[in-house]
DNA sequence: CTTATGGTATATAGTAACTATATAGTCAAG
DNA sequence: CTTGACTATATAGTTACTATATACCATAAG
């Protein structure tokens, strides 16, 4: 790695090295990010081959969201020692881009299959369906609260997940329980919730469902929403069967991918036991 | 997840909980990407805490690298069936950006591990050390090559780093064969090396070498390493060592932790046998 | 030896996606 | 009815390029 750099690279060339545009280089001459070894009495600039390894260090730190100026400070200043303590604080840095991106992906996933599966449905079935355990995270208690109360609760529950790197993608459902329901209050929810992928360590907000749901769908307004409860109370009672504790509600399709509120769709997942099993 | 999103959100309520500037949302607004629910007659902006599931999406694919415009471009034209294509190509997307960033978290690994070596080393003591198996991904051969042609073998060499994922942050070193250093040649390398983590599936162009090492510094300017190479060659003599069948050499202070070829430092590593080996 | 081609340089303007600032109108509480 | 915190628009500034215009330079072919 010696002799055979005495050859200088043009500003083409060694921006074909680093794989950017010339324009970049002279911009980095321009602000002394990094300027040429030498220049000639034209004003032609020569690169040496080894300032590659400074290239690749800025552009390292820029793809780590170090601004070119805080990078020309080390530049500037270089020091083994320095480098150490770079290398350190972006080390934690790149971690936690690592998991933002895997949450990332998580929900892309999440996404995927929640369209794939939206696209399988006849918005207009209600049927029962025996669900396996989901857990959920909740949020504070929102009964009977005011819509200042409720943007608050909401606000707080989206940085929540944020912060603690839960959001998983899912929609961002309502928990009804079944004395609210019975009360024709179908939409003074008890909780916000989001599905959760694994039943993670146990944390107060988080809770788990399962059971039997008589699920149906509410296409259009959420103004309207009451109307499909009453189709799905009335179905309830068709097939003999008695509301569970909690009803489930969440957005199929919504302002991601629809344009009115006229083609929106509502899942709502009512919790249902027999009628037999409440004779012990 | 209906009735009380009645409430409306002012431009800057929607700005906390999307956790951006309030200008932001003018901005998005005035390009037509992020429109407010309603506008009244004073030209206040009111929200609906569903746009920020929109708000979110915007968020992701921005992030995931996609212009506002083209995102707009999408959000003008919703549909399930395109919601769920742009997921797909952004699952390929986030997946090679995961990989990328994994890379640079090896990358600042390795130069902490070299930084941290470094630190402990005296340049002025001359070694005799046994080397793990080591795999190396070598350069197509440059031995009597002349500057243009090594300037070629070294952009594909990089480019070969890139393309194929595996730089590992290591320097680029090089390889001289036994007869080349017995010339007094001693640099003109056989290979361009990088060191790899991991012995990988076979490929021509990875070399594992192992053995005793005689290894020396040359501090400060290249074009005198042959000084270096000279006291080296005549330690081993002093050993009653003989020289193996390769030398390695790479930089330990380089352009990216000092200012001036004074300070930089290689690191050369011959390869040994003794004398007694060789009377078999 | 000229000329064509392709490289180099500087200077300047444009771009994306904000971000800040200046100015003015609005609202709600005390 | 004023104060302070909000809202709005318009405009300019920022970062890190990127493109364009113009002119200079180098080499190779005719």
């Amino acid at each position: 790695m010696t002799d055979k750099n005495i050859k200088y690279l043009t500003t083409g060339e060694f921006a074909k090295l680093c794989r950017v545009n010339k324009q970049t280089l002279f911009y980095y001459d321009q602000i002394g990010l990094l300027s040429p070894m030498l220049k000639n009495e034209k004003g032609y600039r020569y690169y040496s081959i080894h300032q590659l390894e400074l290239f690749t260090l800025i552009t390292l730190l820029k793809d780590l969201g170090m601004s070119l100026h805080d990078i020309r400070q080390y530049v500037e200043h270089k020091s083994p020692e320095k480098f150490l303590s770079i290398m350190h604080q972006q080390k934690e840095k790149v971690a936690k881009q690592r998991m933002e991106i895997e949450m990332k992906e998580n929900m892309i996933d999440a996404q995927i299959e929640l369209m794939n599966k939206a696209a399988r449905i006849d918005f207009d079935q209600v049927s029962v369906e025996r669900l396996p355990e989901q857990t959920y995270y909740l949020s504070k208690n929102i009964e009977d609260i005011s819509d200042e109360e409720f943007f608050e609760v909401f606000s707080d529950f989206v940085e929540e997940l944020y912060k603690l790197h839960i959001d998983t993608g899912y929609p961002i459902g309502g928990l009804t329980k079944r004395e609210q329901v019975l009360k024709g209050e179908f939409t003074n929810y008890s909780y916000l919730y989001i599905k959760q992928l694994h039943s993670q360590k146990d944390n107060p907000y988080l809770k788990t469902i399962k059971g039997d749901f008589l699920i149906g769908y509410h296409k259009g307004e959420d103004k309207k929403i009451h109307h499909t409860y009453k189709r799905l109370l009335s179905e309830l009672e068709r097939l003999n069967l008695e509301l569970g504790d909690y009803v489930l509600e969440e957005y199929i399709y919504d302002t991601v991918v629809k344009n009115s509120e006229e083609q929106y769709v509502t899942k709502i997942m009512m919790q249902v036991r027999s009628k037999a099993d409440m004779t012990f």
